[in-house]
DNA sequence: GTCGCCTGGGTTAACGATTACCCATCTTGA
DNA sequence: TCAAGATGGGTAATCGTTAACCCAGGCGAC
């Protein structure tokens, strides 16, 4: 079908191993004319190097294995895949993701993924969460994304959660507001974490940590998009209370926008009566609300980047977890 | 490192031909007893199938090449990767996205998936657009996925924006709504598509397909985050005009958004007083408005198996174009 | 009884690229 | 002048799987 380095060697007039050289190996030896010759027809007839072939010699494909719980249906794929893909693109590589099935067999995806002999495989979440990994998929596992291993053998990358929530209330408490509420997604990792961090930094500002209300913004434990929405009862309520607050933090802009809508309903200006900050920062609704929505943006791309940096590397890194940091993205909601 | 199928041969006491029949071939002759003793030694040893050397036999691997121009980063992926994926998986192959660089090369990128050798290629769009590929491209893809080929020769699967539009100016129509405002997406091929479907609608109902206003919602030709909203303006502008809207359509979920503002603030109830309906289904946006906005979702997911199913067609197919059809999300904005 | 077919295997040659090893010829320095 | 490298290239084995053949015994039909 496809010309091989046989085809091209027969036509040139020279070895199989010569032809190979010409074209993958640099810095072989060999005249510039023959090397040019070999170019010229390998050119002709369409060549494209047999990575298959290849790979039975190295043992491994020029691939980057990635099995997400359900990654690739995330908006939040695009960011992590596309920190990986730039970097392994680097390497010449590629990046190979299977969605894990319904079934939710990592051991039934890993064979799935191995039969393409990937150099080394990831496993990425959601959300971010704790997992817990068969033995036999803790060993063929190099490095944990967006999630955090539950045995504690594998390294793993998770976005701050704790140090955004307090970087973001401490800005809320730089620009003078004093009474601030937490909508917080509930039944979440993040959730847990961000919460701390709230309290944490209104603890530091000399406040009462305890007294400030943090609110689930749906009935649910697991967030999902059938859950029944709290938002606007409890924007509702917060407004009606003893003391209202001055500021709403979110937990993601989707929590953001419907907080928009139920103080506009209430008869609210935004940033002026109260100020709206979130987390996720997605693009598509933060900059398009009115005012746009001031926003800590997950460090998805981060992740996937020194995920490949980990992946390709040739030392087993140390096990460890690295929190990366949010980044604060000013807008005019505060 | 992993097992190979002589491995097991030796342990086994077999051929290697046994091992691979009692592995991969269902109908190879053999007793059960040896079938049974081969899958268990296997099991022990973590046997997993080498497709790469497979594929030296087969010519191929179990590979659905997808190139996308930008694809994997967009929320649109998702739903055509499900359909590819789902369709894929049943025929037992994978999925291999690979998204054109920023130097928009197909030839290059053609190149780099078929070094993997994939069964087919498909090419997938991130908007509806025509496209024009290089000759030697055009052999090599066998299918184009929201997107046309402009030379004719591929078969392709575009969304049917013009029926779409019809649809739901009609269901406008028939809520008693009579003076329709579109605010299109200006500068691509889906909003010029709509735009025709919208005036005939109307003028098939009996009205002047020609005075409708239809106006552009951003003042970039290319639709683009960065492009100015002109929205905002378009809306209070026909607010005020001597014959104000009572539906506005809207060129996607995100339009839409800036229209609910703006009508809000015009202190305009949805959709009492104005109508408001759009294409897409964000879903994300469209529930999560106030009042859940009625639009007609893109048939993402089903370009997505009908692509699998002609990317694994024995037969190449008609080179034909077909256009699916999009499907009205009612939900309270109208 | 024996021919032919079924059963349960084995042998061996691919597939395409890489690579360790070998062999000429040509330079070049002492 | 000649040995030692450098230059330019060839041979053959190898990776894991498959598939085209081959083979020996058993068994039923004639």
């Amino acid at each position: 079908m496809t010309a091989s380095l046989n085809d091209i060697a027969l036509r040139a007039g020279v070895s199989v191993k010569t032809a190979s050289g010409a074209l993958h190996g640099g810095s072989a030896r060999m005249s510039d004319a023959t090397r040019q010759r070999i170019l010229e027809i390998a050119g002709e007839l369409g060549y494209v190097t047999n990575f298959a072939a290849r790979s039975m010699r190295q043992g491994w494909m020029p691939l980057i294995g990635v099995i997400s719980d359900e990654l690739i249906t995330s908006r939040f794929a695009t960011e992590i895949i596309r920190g990986l893909d730039g970097a392994a693109r680097a390497a010449e590589m590629a990046v190979f993701a299977v969605t894990l099935g319904n079934r939710r067999d990592v051991g039934k995806t890993l064979g799935e993924i191995r039969q393409f002999r990937p150099r080394a495989i990831a496993y990425a979440a959601m959300y971010h969460k704790r997992v817990t990994l068969p033995p036999s998929a803790a060993e063929a596992i190099a490095v944990m994304i967006n999630c955090q291993d539950d045995a504690g053998l594998i390294p793993s990358l998770v976005p701050d959660e704790e140090g955004a929530a307090i970087e973001v209330t401490r800005y809320l408490l730089e620009n003078g507001r004093r009474a601030i509420a937490f909508i917080n997604l509930p039944g979440l990792l993040a959730g847990a974490l961000r919460e701390e961090g709230f309290r944490r930094a209104l603890v530091d500002a000399g406040m009462d940590g305890e007294a400030a209300p943090v609110l689930p913004a749906v009935r649910q434990t697991i967030y999902s998009d059938r859950a029944q929405s709290l938002v606007s009862a409890h924007v509702a309520a917060l407004l009606d209370s003893s003391s209202p607050p001055d500021a709403i933090l979110c937990g993601n802009d989707r929590v953001a926008m419907e907080v928009y809508a139920a103080l506009r309903r209430a008869g609210r200006s935004i940033p002026e009566d109260v100020a709206v900050a979130s987390f996720d920062n997605q693009v598509d609704i933060a900059t398009r609300l009115d005012p746009p929505l001031t926003t800590m943006a997950l460090p998805h791309r981060a992740m996937g980047r020194m995920a490949a940096n980990i992946l390709l590397s040739a030392e087993p890194p140390p096990v460890e977890v690295h929190r990366l940091p949010f980044q604060l993205v000013e807008r005019s909601s505060v």
